[in-house]
RNA sequence: UGGGGUAUAGCCAAGCGGUAAGGCAACAGACUUUGACUCUGUCAUUCGUUGGUUCGAAUCCAGCUACCCCAG
């Protein structure tokens, strides 16, 4: 058996690496390389694909003895995730690129060059767990609860899932980082990445406007009245539940509670005005391939690191669904995933509107 | 121009003779493979200004300045 890994630079894909040829496949590493922070003029270790990580998985894969290559994805990263980031942006909705980078590029793209290179199975350093019931597959939470990444994964499709592998499942995070140091891994102390890989200092209003050239129009800031209350920076700059960076003094601190293209006002008001209890979900994917029947009683994550909530979700057709849940949610933003659970195993998910 | 009122941080604001609360904003950390939320921390040696009374003044008194209100 052969395994394509994605080897990131980091301590995670690096284990997964080691615990795959543990396994006896025959491996290859190799590293996405998905965009040039060095062009945004920014060096910093702390995110993916940088020429640092590069080196990093090239000297962990050294030592495993496994062949390493570097695929230039940039072309396909810019067009299905820099491009889709700015559009949402755009049009006042929240995207997460971290779900989007799963779907066409390691699981998709990734995928595609594994079967050329006659792999059977990629390989990644997610925390989540792959298990089979019957004749399918079934996606469930990493069982280090406190590092699942099952929420980022849940475009996966059969197909992908019958050939992949994430060796990390069952293990917790400590585990990890301490088979990276028994093993001499040059990352295994490396801190674990975080923001978003082609944002590296935080700024994305100014990474959108250096990859599209544009500038954008500042606006209102409007009370659910009408009341236009200040000067928004431009509506790229905000996400529903926004508390810091409006520069607005009141009585109570003020939220970002709608965002309105149309307009180009950003509308604010109190916590409690961003409780709602229903929401709407497109693109959505089943993970076991047919969307359930009737009604469901079942959890729902709608952002990462939440904690998944109680929900009824109706299926309206292929890929839709409505939700139900039964405490209303704050802050549910267009844009952010909905995923749904049952228990350990991720029925579902996709993105609300 | 008369009469009255108010001046405390970027904004709002407590303080009423004993040594500058609090909220909002901002900033810095923590958390985090998205954006957020959240949490922690920082943020007036000085109270419009100049004098006076007092052991001691943001607090009392007087002048000046600015703003607001009512008259005209």
């Amino acid at each position: 058996m052969k395994a394509l890994i994605a080897m990131s630079g980091g301590v995670d894909s690096s284990v997964a690496a080691l615990l795959t040829k543990n396994m006896g496949y025959e491996c290859i590493g190799c590293t996405m390389k998905l965009h040039d922070n060095e062009d945004a003029g920014v060096e910093k270790s702390k995110t993916c694909c940088s020429l640092n990580d590069v080196e990093d998985a090239r000297s962990v894969a050294i030592r495993l003895g496994m062949p390493y290559y570097v695929f230039n994805f940039k072309d396909g990263f810019k067009e299905k995730i820099i491009y889709k980031f700015i559009d949402c942006y755009e049009n006042g909705i929240t995207p997460n690129p971290c779900i989007d980078c799963n779907r066409y590029m390691k699981f998709d793209k990734l995928f595609e060059r594994a079967k050329v290179l006659g792999c059977d199975c990629i390989v990644t350093g997610h925390y989540a767990r792959i298990e089979k019931e019957g004749d399918k597959f079934l996606l469930k939470k990493g069982l280090d609860e406190t590092k699942d990444q099952s929420y980022v994964l849940y475009s996966l499709t059969q197909e992908q899932l019958a050939h992949t592998l994430f060796p990390l499942g069952n293990l917790p995070k400590t585990e990890v980082r301490k088979i990276a140091n028994e093993n001499n891994f040059i990352n295994a102390n490396k801190s674990d990445s975080q923001d978003i890989c082609f944002v590296p200092d935080g700024d994305y209003a100014k990474v959108i406007e250096l990859h599209s050239g544009k500038t954008y129009p500042k606006g209102k800031f409007v009370t659910k009245d009408g009341k236009v209350i200040g000067e928004h920076k431009g509506i790229i700059h905000y996400t529903i539940g926004q508390r810091r960076g409006l520069g607005i003094s009141s009585e109570c601190p003020l939220y970002v509670c709608e965002i309105c293209k149309e307009n180009n006002t950003v509308c604010l008001g109190s916590n409690e005005d961003l409780f709602k209890s229903e929401a709407d979900v497109v693109d959505f994917n089943w993970i076991c391939g047919v969307p359930a029947e009737k009604y469901i009683k079942c959890k729902v994550k709608i952002r990462y690191k939440q904690k998944e909530q109680d929900a009824t979700v109706y299926p309206k057709g292929e890929n839709k669904i409505h939700i139900v849940f039964d405490e209303p949610q704050r802050a549910i933003t267009p844009g952010q995933a909905a995923v749904l659970y049952d228990g350990d195993t991720v029925l579902g998910g996709g993105i609300i509107i």
